[in-house]
DNA sequence: CGGACTTTTCGAACGTGTTCCGAAAGTAAC
DNA sequence: GTTACTTTCGGAACACGTTCGAAAAGTCCG
């Protein structure tokens, strides 16, 4: 694609024939066209046309692409209204975080690694900052606030996760397979609650799980002096 | 070890030279001596004396594998004495179940896999059924009490992926590697708060997260008539 | 022009989990 | 004893992410 006639680079060494933006553009190719389970190396490189291993002088690992690929699709996301109630603000950029999140099942796949954050551009740290301003705004010490912040997260980051796994097989959710035949002298609550296990966990609690979380950590941290 | 003198069985085909326990047992030594890490489906095979693929015909998949250690694992737990208020019965409950996941690295792998609960033994379900069993004691009925384990499976399952793939790189956590050089104008809150991010996340805040979690579920079941 | 240096490209190879298919080793019936 | 059937075993092979080392294709300097 790029004319490699004239040398554009006052620099030295062998002119290069692919970019990481050319990489990252191929890699939403695949996965908007064929799904990003079919995202693999070599594929990515025959999208291109170039020899896979070359991949690994613009990129440091797979992983590295797929955040370079996840800030992109996180800078397309407007930055939500939030409600003015500190509150409901945290609740409405948990949810927006969650939703972004779920809607990109591969995202999973990154969002536990190491420095996870660190990764980030600031074009999506908006997140951590709305929920961190408003844990502030209600009264939380900034300590606090990053508290709130990561205990959040890990609910969210476990939601997700379950839920994408979750979605791969058919038979679903954290369920006990067989909660009939369950010892009723040992376990009988479960025994009791039965098949009502599945009802239940066919429904969305993400967001009452959330404002439970929030309630709790808003008055640990101040008794809402509203 | 298994003499295959006479015929113990009287059912029909090849003799088997393997065992599903025998498989087990040598992943649980290769564990215990060389790590996790190590264990893979050919130095498990080579460990027994015996071809890679025939582990296939005794195991699904390594993921089953994992399950069956973890199962194993999960019976050698002793059941421990919940104190009785029912409040504080859940947590406990929760915390013994974070400390046992989260001495097992290698659980990870396997936690969040589709039916997982479904997957467990006996032997492992008193979990839920302790804190299924405090948060009905508490009041709830038993739809809440189903939502209140799984929020609460949802935040420990995110924090043990988080702290497990922290572990693995040196620098860690989810703080934004380089919080000193945000945007101020843009993420005001974030920059304030600097390189303060990294002394709080270096504190385990899993059980105050906990509490929060906790108290705000409670408090949504029911008004806490003591 | 010719060598030194620098950067990019890529084929070969490794170790991973997993599938396929044929060979091995028994029992059961005739 | 021979034939059929059934189960277990394991070598070959595949796609995967990744590493290594050598070749390619430039610039720069003498």
């Amino acid at each position: 694609m790029a004319s490699p006639t004239a040398s554009p680079h006052g620099r030295t060494g062998r002119p290069p024939l692919t970019s990481r933006a050319q990489i990252v553009a191929a890699a939403r190719e695949i996965i908007e066209r064929d799904g990003w389970e079919r995202l693999t190396v070599r594929r990515l490189a025959a999208e291109i046309g170039v020899g896979a291993t070359t991949l690994y002088h613009h990129v440091r690992s797979k992983e590295d692409l797929l955040v370079l690929v996840l800030n992109h699709y996180l800078g397309t996301i407007e930055r939500p209204r939030l409600p003015s109630d500190p509150r409901d603000r945290i609740i409405a950029a948990a949810v927006a975080m969650h939703d972004a999140a779920a809607a990109w099942p591969w995202a999973v796949e990154i969002v536990t690694t190491d420095g996870f954050l660190g990764l980030l551009d600031e074009s999506a740290l908006w997140m951590v900052e709305d929920i961190v301003a408003a844990a502030e705004d209600y009264g939380c010490t900034p300590a606090q606030a990053i508290v709130v912040f990561r205990s959040i997260w890990y609910y969210t980051a476990g939601e997700i996760l379950v839920r994408a796994n979750t979605a791969r097989s058919r038979a679903g959710d954290l369920r006990p397979a067989s909660l009939s035949r369950l010892d009723a002298s040992r376990l009988p609550r479960l025994a009791a609650i039965g098949d009502h296990w599945a009802t239940v966990s066919q429904g969305d609690t993400y967001p009452q799980g959330l404002r439970a979380l929030v309630d709790g950590l808003l008055a640990q941290a101040g008794p809402a002096v509203s």
